[in-house]
DNA sequence: ATCCATGTATACAGATCTGTCTACACTCTA
DNA sequence: TAGAGTGTAGACAGATCTGTATACATGGAT
């Protein structure tokens, strides 16, 4: 990966998550990242291809940020605790424009595109990563209340964009109903103990 | 309204719901609405104002639908069940698309843009609304749990569109979540009679 | 019968978008 | 010093997009 395919990438990255796919074309993100036209499409053949690498780095980047942030906290509990500051940061942050992987659903409708099939990959990692730690918390139903607090991040990050507001009062109030969610869902062998 | 008037911003309510707003040309509309291209933009002077007017029908539409909905259930919690019903129903339609509202909000980054205005308006009318049931069933915060339905309601509508399922399951799942939520926010006047 | 509103068909201007082509500059290495 | 690799600047082709202009058809009301 040279400087110039990283600027590329970078600067495409914010003006995706900002202004859209369709919004932004392809001179703007050469002017952003101060690269020659023939610079681009040497290193990106289509503005579809750029829009997929931008989703895929976006998706490992994100993987290890999270996975960063959970390995910092010891208990289960307290890493699943993580994951809610992980989105609090986020939706704080001054680039925060919404999830690329939800823009990318909204606008890109044909059914199997590379798009739509990098974005469920993602969430689906996030998924399974959110089912261990219910797991190892020892919750019944673990696959459901991991999908369920997908659900309400994903709801909270839409909300967030779309009132251009971090919305961290919901976003401790879901926290709150997660954690008596998973009281009430202990597995019987653990209250027993 | 005239009837071409009506096929119009039908023809571009189907267009910009399934494709998104920057995706779907002016061209498109007219050639799916049957028109002439001079009929067009004497009824909207620009593609920005029938966004405009897809999206403030939109509202008027959904807003009259869920009423209807809600006014053939009698007891308030048998009321807010029928709106998961209603959000049930309309993720299991053909037509469904993903909410335009949150779409437009994904498209739109300009901060007081008129989609960005009708699209909080219409999410402020849902949560008052919902926020009303919760005071007729006597709930403890009910801004903050009406918030979070909405934000439920939102995270399974992005969920749905994003894999192309109807997340039936997730949306029971949720219900029983908001049963739980309430029971445990009555009102401490309701538990002692 | 005539007028007028409404709609049609289509050409057109001007902007913008993707992607290609050419000609040139710089740097590192043999 | 010559050549290869990489990048730059910008013109260009061709498609598409928004919005306008022109000329014509239709159909109901006076």
């Amino acid at each position: 990966m040279t400087q110039k395919k990283e600027d590329i990438l970078a600067a495409a990255t914010t003006l995706f998550s900002k202004f859209g796919y369709h919004a932004v074309g392809v001179d703007l993100i050469i002017q952003n990242s101060k690269v020659a036209k023939m610079t681009f499409y040497k290193h990106f053949p289509s503005k579809n291809e750029l829009i997929q690498h931008v989703l895929k780095k976006r998706d490992e980047d994100i993987r290890a940020s999270i996975i960063q942030s959970i390995e910092s906290s010891k208990s289960p509990i307290s890493k699943l605790k993580s994951v809610f500051d992980w989105y609090g940061d986020w939706m704080l942050s001054d680039s925060f424009h919404g999830c690329m992987f939800i823009k990318a659903s909204e606008e890109f409708s044909e059914a199997d595109c590379p798009m739509r099939q990098i974005s469920q990959g993602h969430k689906q990692w996030f998924t399974s990563l959110l089912n261990r730690l219910l797991i190892d918390l020892h919750t019944d139903n673990s696959l459901q209340i991991a999908k369920h607090i997908v659900i309400l991040l994903e709801g909270l990050t839409v909300r967030s964009n779309m009132y251009s507001t971090s919305s961290q009062a919901e976003l401790r109030f879901s926290w709150t109903c997660v954690k008596q969610l998973i009281e009430v869902n202990r597995e019987s062998l653990d209250s027993s103990i």
